[in-house]
DNA sequence: AATTATAAGTTGTATAGTTGTATAGTAAAG
DNA sequence: CTTTACTATACAACTATACAACTTATAATT
């Protein structure tokens, strides 16, 4: 087999092992050519097939850049799950991890504005793009208010047509904190990773048109395959 | 008798005669073929059997190089590279072909006697004996103990040099393992050797007067050109 | 401190030359 | 008739070199 395709080979491994992350550059085309013994061009041809399958992009004068494939998640004010998976073409699934009601704890009554001996409900979801579980939810809502949220949620697997039946046609960020935690052995079977990979967590309240809180809950995305998209 | 032996008989003269030195290129094939009159294929027939005897190499692209069989490397309790090659009166030549810092490895870290959660210096180098490649080494280094390692040795391309830098005079051999490997076509490139030819491999750690280890290294050696002479 | 030159390094492109390989054909020898 | 030696041609793979276009970091200047 020719040499150049040897060389692909060998940095399509080293890209797979990640030794070579999205978004960083590779080492130039010089230092590459010294590194396999060949010359420049042969090292180009190698490049170039594994540009053509999109996993690398270069632009003159700066150098070559692994292509960044991680889903960019938006998190604007307005931030739905569906409609950003949608929105690039993609495929969203929800399914429920569990739910439970019980009563709120501190920081829940105080994030949800609610009296601490109220009733909340808890769901925890799983969310799928093109059928990968990469986003892990877990909402605390106001059972009070809320009373039947579960029932519809269960069959619409949708937080805003949830809403829009229960007569919230739109609601937004409070707030949006964001921090890095490793998936334990639970979290990494669910959303398909490995043990100790980086997980994105954020942390939120979404409330609706009045400022009253509707949920305040945390997402967890999984770092390798998802990247947050800030919005102003 | 035929041409293409003709050919051969007074290549191979030209050849012991010193007229072709080892790490030269010979003229191409298109400028040999033009002086013995001949088709270019016919002096492809000639080079064949020189090639066969191990005394050229071709490298298509760049041309056909004069070697020399068989090079006595000493392997004993101090090995060093540049003074092995100008002990035998040839010129030692050493490059870089790559470097990178990362954690250790388990074995790495057990050999080296360290935390595997620090960090090592890893150095690829191609030595050269007489213009001719017929060695590669790669070297893992504590990261941790050399911070400036690589910095010095890119200056210097010697271990023994950067070492004394460093502030340690001497060190020797551990322990040395050898093996047996197959050319891949990579390392064929590199080596200037035939896809599938026999390597010396040595694994080996160098430590110093402390018995300390400092390097945690293998060497591969062409084997249809140099053989390893085991000193105690 | 901010802006501008300068230099060095990167990828893109072009041209020419080298060996490797495949195919076809000719002539001579067995 | 088959094999061997040799020629002829063409193309693929790889090297060597040079330069253009562009980016980035550093030094110099204001």
């Amino acid at each position: 087999m020719s040499i150049y395709y040897q060389i692909y080979e060998s940095l399509k491994k080293d890209l797979s092992n990640n030794l070579y992350k999205p978004g960083e550059k590779l080492p130039s085309e010089n230092v590459l050519s010294k590194r396999f013994g060949v010359n420049r061009h042969t090292i180009r041809r190698s490049l170039q097939l594994l540009k053509n399958e999109g996993i690398l992009f270069s632009k003159r004068g700066s150098g070559i850049i692994v292509h960044d494939n991680r889903f960019k998640y938006k998190i604007g004010k307005r931030v739905r799950f569906s409609q950003n998976i949608l929105n690039e073409n993609y495929i969203p699934e929800t399914t429920i991890l569990r739910s439970e009601i019980r009563k709120a704890s501190k920081i829940e009554a105080k994030n949800l504005e609610i009296n601490s001996k109220h009733e909340i409900l808890l769901i925890e979801t799983i969310g799928k793009i093109n059928n990968v579980p990469s986003i892990k939810t877990k909402r605390i809502i106001s059972n009070k208010r809320f009373p039947d949220f579960f029932d519809i949620f269960q069959k619409q697997l949708s937080i805003t047509k949830t809403l829009k039946i229960l007569g919230v046609n739109d609601f937004f960020r409070k707030n949006t904190l964001v921090t890095a935690e490793q998936a334990d052995s639970i979290q990494a079977n669910l959303l398909h990773c490995k043990i100790n990979s980086p997980l994105l967590k954020t942390t939120y309240i979404n409330q609706d048109l009045n400022l009253i809180p509707i949920e305040y809950s945390q997402t967890w995305f999984v770092g390798e395959r998802i990247q947050l998209a800030l919005e102003n």
